[in-house]
DNA sequence: ATAATTTTGTGACATTTGTCAATTGAAATC
DNA sequence: GATTTCAATTGACAAATGTCACAAAATTAT
């Protein structure tokens, strides 16, 4: 098995054991990406039937408020990426577009999903990926409702100093919800 | 079986047909509560066995943040309440407190969870539980980045009148992200 | 290397929201 | 039913953030 699909899956199969014949099936629908920056992965309001994880590289994803981007979130490495909406059949509500050249796992959703209801491990291998991204967006949002704006920058540089690296600032303010301008003061601090 | 058991099986179990052996299963691991307004489910920075389901009244979650009460959101009829965290055996960051009068199914955790590894049917509960809620989480992200607070008050008027009816403004407030003079301000408009 | 484009920073001013204080209204308690 | 407590509203002013305009810096393309 490619080494880079044994790392995605351990990732998300700590709480069990799985048999080979498992990460076989599951290894049947991935697939390695090269792809550039400004690659869009994912279109609002259009059904998809991908996830991604990201191997090397950045990402962000948006969605378009009055005809300007609002900026949601970015994954870097080891991060997974795609939208529940998707998950469940509906159109995704964010696009989502590469800010990096970057190397990604595709994990198709649609051939994977059926297996949920026939193999255990799978299921729960799926749970742990869904578990792990609502305690992500749980954080989120604790973190969007519990401080200012100058609180949001200062703990965001704490957490994840790279995204200061590698994302524009641009994007960065609109995901604080503040105007570049305001960030720009803050920073000048 | 216990019809308000019933309803809350038959509401997380569409996509799939349970055997009356898995639901008097799920069944041996909840309860049926009444408690009185004020009374607290879950306690910020404990550990919790319980996550809830609403058969009638109305929950509100918060924490503290130098001191004051941040509402990070309300539960009504048919609605989840708990913690992620505490499905993950860490402490909530949350306070949960019954907002009225109320009548729950609480779902005993600590002992369901084990099943998800031998009863695939449970395994597949418990993933549209938390399904569903990383959707709620999802939509509540959305709506949090998307607008500023007049059209957060008008959209949660529209999508949620209710809550005006039965849930104090300042909570409200709290919950948009102003105090409750600019919410009360917006309102006169 | 140079030019063109994109990103970031800064100033002046308008708008929104917060803070503090006082008042009114509603609901719970006795 | 009167009293007490809590919730909601309103006004005056302060602070924070947004908007618009422009300049500087960095990045990308030619």
């Amino acid at each position: 098995m490619d080494l880079l699909y044994q790392n995605f899956i351990d990732h998300y199969s700590n709480s069990q054991q799985l048999t080979d014949h498992t990460k076989v099936e599951i290894c049947n629908h991935l697939s390695i990406l090269h792809l550039n920056k400004k690659y869009v992965l994912i279109k609002e309001n259009q059904r998809h039937y991908f996830a991604y994880f990201v191997i090397k590289g950045a990402v962000r994803s948006y969605f378009l408020k009055d005809g300007i981007e609002v900026n949601t979130w970015f994954a870097l490495e080891n991060d997974m990426v795609g939208s529940l909406q998707n998950f469940n059949d509906n159109p995704s509500k964010e696009t989502i577009e590469l800010v990096e050249n970057s190397t990604l796992i595709a994990i198709n959703l649609e051939q994977i999903k059926p297996l949920m209801f026939s193999n255990i491990q799978v299921a729960n291998f799926i749970n742990a990926i869904i578990e792990e991204y609502a305690l992500f967006l749980e954080d989120k949002i604790y973190f969007s409702q519990m401080m200012n704006s100058m609180d949001k920058y200062l703990i965001l540089l704490a957490k994840e100093p790279q995204l200061f690296q590698r994302i524009p600032l641009t994007y960065i303010a609109s995901f604080l919800g503040i105007t570049r301008e305001t960030l720009s003061r803050l920073r000048a601090k």
